[in-house]
DNA sequence: AAATTATGCTAAATCATTTTAGTTACCTAT
DNA sequence: ATAGGTAACTAAAATGATTTAGCATAATTT
């Protein structure tokens, strides 16, 4: 038995094409079909369990019914965590997940979002590479709604969800004095993404603001695991005065407590802790590690419930959400 | 400007749709096409950068080119690791992912697949819970091409990718046994899943080898995290005589660390621990944890390989790989 | 009673492609 | 001179929807 089409239902009601499609899409109102006729072909379709055939309606107007997630990289924990909350929402809401990892390369991403926009994807949510501009840019152009996430462009008008990255820093430098310690290096990327600088920003302003000097180490963002180890290594030999590291990163503190344990020096007793980007890994590991968390689940439900509503009302203005980090305290950066 | 379609291509070489068509189909040899008009046709959609509507395609021949990945939880570390090669791979040879998850929830996945079905998508790997045997067999009636990993079902006629759980669980107790442990109790979930079955399987036969009795602890697979934790401390509590822990699964593990640190119990001297299913975090933590490392990369590339053999030949036989697992000694296992 | 309006529906064009079943023109062999 | 073959191409049907423009008929107004 061949798939069930629109002209079968037609057929089968006494009625044509046109009629039964006006039903299909909620204009029975508005096209004046009368409740009856309404409501035998909605039987029909639910008896029969016919689908509307996709490619044909996609060929008429344009629609997918996809959205595409594209992030750094979907092995990260934290945006495997932002993918799992939207795919579950998307789901609910009749969308699917296309989803792709940049690595943060640009040209890797300007071929991937070609490559979508040629499928014909109905909107994006982006954790864009640096020198994307003019293809969120375009997409914009085209009318096609897209969310920007973890960080943005300033120059460019367009949605975003992000975390405060100056105040989340800002807390946790604090936090590591007021809790005694008064020699705090920063390690970060090398990357000039927003959420890098003004999580820099917010080191270097508590940091003066306590009366100290920055030390900033920066590591290029294209480094090895292992490279990241031994630099942060080196770096900690130089410097035998530092009695606490701020990494504005999850990845950077994986390799940090690895050069720590290297080293074998001890946390918080030879040198306290803070990470960006809290992790479960952070809660179990001994000593328990201190994190800025971001709201895993408020930017992904943001993200999803944003992207949807510029799909119904493309001219609804940019919205632009900064949500709250939240500092949680832990062993590694309290003195005994 | 409206978007080109095969229609001005035709008209600017003037020549027909039809023959356009056959040299984009690569069957120009076959209907006997001339060299010149290929190249100028080639030529002409290189020039004006046509690209084919995929709606329409798609409508014509059921083919959307684009995969299913089905897994347990895309934020769970080895799901979102494979998701990852695959996704990589699948890019390159012209294929898009479409994911979701399933929680191992049997309703939930059965409601996927018809959504995925309906989309016409061209193939589908899947880690299927318990009870999906029909659905499987569906598309398998519907010579959808499907292949499983992680576990199958043992009555089916599939495709899979699995790795050797009997002898990763055997290497693991026995690297145990070796380093002189005596009293090694397994953790395990409630799930009759292949995977875990056999690693129990596995556990069990090399206890009584070594001429021991099994001592089991299975956890409902639907308990939180904070359930485990106290659902395995309590079992800590009560048999002191332990001095190994078997974990069957990571999340076990991370759930098994976090009670040893709340009991207060020093890895490895006062129990030593195993783990399945390697992480960067077992390397990491202090001390870094022993454990039976999955090949990650093997097993998507076989999982992406296997798939687009079967949708190019679909009438070739099922293929059943079984990859081996390496143990990777480390602290945890080791008597000082 | 004629003109107007409202109601309820539908024919046919359109979207961009693939594919079947040809056609035309030329060449070769008898 | 003619049948048969082949090289090189193409007209048109089919895929399954949406949407524009319009057609009867009945009800209402003048």
């Amino acid at each position: 038995m061949a798939r069930l089409s629109i002209k079968d239902i037609a057929q089968r009601c006494n009625t044509s094409i046109t009629t039964v499609s006006f039903v299909l899409n909620g204009r029975a109102e508005e096209k004046r079909i009368s409740r009856d006729l309404k409501e035998k072909i909605l039987k029909t379709i639910e008896d029969t369990g016919y689908k509307q055939n996709l490619f044909a309606r996609g060929m008429r107007t344009g629609k997918t019914n996809i959205i595409g997630l594209i992030v750094e990289d979907i092995s990260n924990a934290f945006f495997s965590a932002v993918a799992r909350i939207i795919e579950e929402n998307a789901y609910k809401r009749g969308y699917k997940i296309i989803y792709c990892s940049t690595d943060d390369n640009t040209s890797k991403t300007k071929e991937l979002i070609k490559l979508f926009v040629e499928r014909n994807l109905d909107g994006y949510i982006i954790t864009p590479p640096k020198g994307l501009e003019d293809e969120i840019q375009f997409l914009i152009n085209k009318k096609i709604p897209v969310v920007l996430f973890d960080r943005y462009f300033p120059g460019l008008e367009t949605d975003y969800v992000i975390v405060d990255n100056f105040n989340g820093a800002k807390n946790a430098v604090q936090h590591l004095f007021d809790a005694g310690f008064g020699n705090i290096a920063l390690v970060t990327t090398s990357s000039a993404q927003t959420q890098m600088l003004e999580r820099l920003n917010g080191y270097e302003k508590t940091v003066i603001e306590n009366g100290k000097k920055p030390k900033i180490l920066k590591i290029p963002f294209d480094h090895s695991a292992e490279q990241n180890i031994k630099t942060i290594s080196a770096y900690l030999k130089k410097d035998k005065d530092l009695d606490a590291i701020f990494f504005a990163t999850n990845y950077l503190a994986f390799g940090g407590l690895e050069a720590l344990n290297a080293l074998e020096m001890k946390i918080p007793d030879d040198i306290a802790v803070v990470a960006f980007d809290d992790q479960e890994f952070f809660r179990i590991y001994n000593p328990s590690i201190t994190a800025v968390s971001q709201p895993v689940k408020d930017i992904s439900l943001q993200l999803i419930d944003i992207l949807l509503q510029k799909m119904e009302t493309p001219e609804k203005p940019a919205e632009r959400i900064i949500l709250s980090t939240n500092l949680i305290p832990r062993n590694s950066s309290i003195k005994k």
